[in-house]
DNA sequence: TAAAAAAATACGAAAAACGTAAAGTTGTAT
DNA sequence: ATACAACTTTACGTTTTTCGTATTTTTTTA
């Protein structure tokens, strides 16, 4: 019982990770079990089939997502700490919105699921955007950036903090994470402070 | 004779921006005549089969970029004009390395290949590095910046220029390339000349 | 309009992925 | 020690995908 658990974990996880980098239609059932180091069988006991792992999977990122942004956001602390924990939040579990993932749905169309989706990623996105804006308005971000280009990065930044490549490049994922969160904030040029 | 050319290319160049994202395993050659708009027998006109084809590109790769970098860094201008550079005339070809295509290289290991794809990546990476070194030792980069990851980063301006989500957020392809660009240099936040 | 190039169709063979069954392993609680 | 549950391993037949080629039809170009 406390084992079956952790294996189904294994399962939805791995296969959140190679379906947003590769698509669903490009990641097999096997490869999956390969990854998760899960036998097949195993995997045929929690899920009857390709799609209803990815019907879970959907379902669980819309329960999340929702829950951890209102949690965020209902804070009485200034924009620029809201999106570091964002940032922080996110990276501890896997990412919702990946563009690979995102493409499959929409070409693919296995109907009920590419619109269960749509539903889901519009909304979340929709919250977002509108205090992004917000906080334009403010000054607390470069007036002259499409705040969907913030999205985008900021989903891009999770993408890379799991990239092997990248990763090795440093002492600890941490260490990483640290760095994105830097270059998010103020590019690669020298700041006024460091001139000084 | 003018066509055969044509359709050679069409299909290099899909195949390339495939296994970019992908890498080789996910890509059949079926896909890649589907995308490029080429039929089957077209293809085995050209290559022999997939394997033939990488090699191909590799080869491609390697003279186009080694000879592109001398051309541009050869030149008396400034650090920041050489990097606008490089990002322009990358973006007019198709990039030379992505992560899905080095890991795939990496794991599948068709030997030979992935001999050829690491001594090609590893000398042009070097070149690179070395020279972004010199400008940060001039102050012309945050110190506290990792060269690799500043590498790493330029390659991702390329694939994100090709991201149709992102293009389509933009009047045109080259508004987007814009908006990377700046971001890069700068991130997110205002700089003193726009809180002025 | 004849020749060349490419596409469309069709096909058998090979490989990959699917889904299930049965037997073997491991851990664990009694 | 034993019985039980979770999981793995092996094996297998089926379906789907991909491969590579042959033949016919369409399009291009000279």
């Amino acid at each position: 019982m406390s084992e079956s658990n952790l294996k189904k974990k294994q399962i939805i996880s791995t296969a959140q990770a190679l379906f947003w980098k590769y698509g669903m239609r490009r990641v097999s059932i096997e490869e999956i079990c390969g990854v998760a180091k899960v036998s097949k069988m195993t995997f045929y006991k929690f899920f009857k089939n390709k799609i209803e792992l990815v019907r879970y999977i959907l379902d669980k990122i819309e329960e999340e997502s929702t829950k951890e942004y209102h949690t965020i956001m209902s804070q009485d602390i200034s924009f620029h700490k809201k999106v570091l924990q964002t940032i922080d939040m996110k990276m501890k579990s896997v990412d919702k919105i990946s563009s690979e993932f995102y493409a499959d749905l929409h070409q693919n169309a296995i109907p009920e699921i590419s619109e269960h989706f749509n539903n889901i990623s519009t909304r979340v996105l929709d919250l977002i955007v509108d205090d992004y804006k917000k906080a334009q308005g403010k000054g607390e971000i470069r007036k002259d950036l499409k705040i969907e280009f913030i999205i985008y990065q900021l989903n891009k930044i999770f993408e890379m903090a799991g990239d092997a490549n990248l990763i090795e490049m440093y002492d600890s994922p941490q260490d990483l994470i640290m760095e994105l969160t830097r270059f998010f904030f103020y590019g690669i040029l020298p700041r006024e402070i460091d001139a000084k």
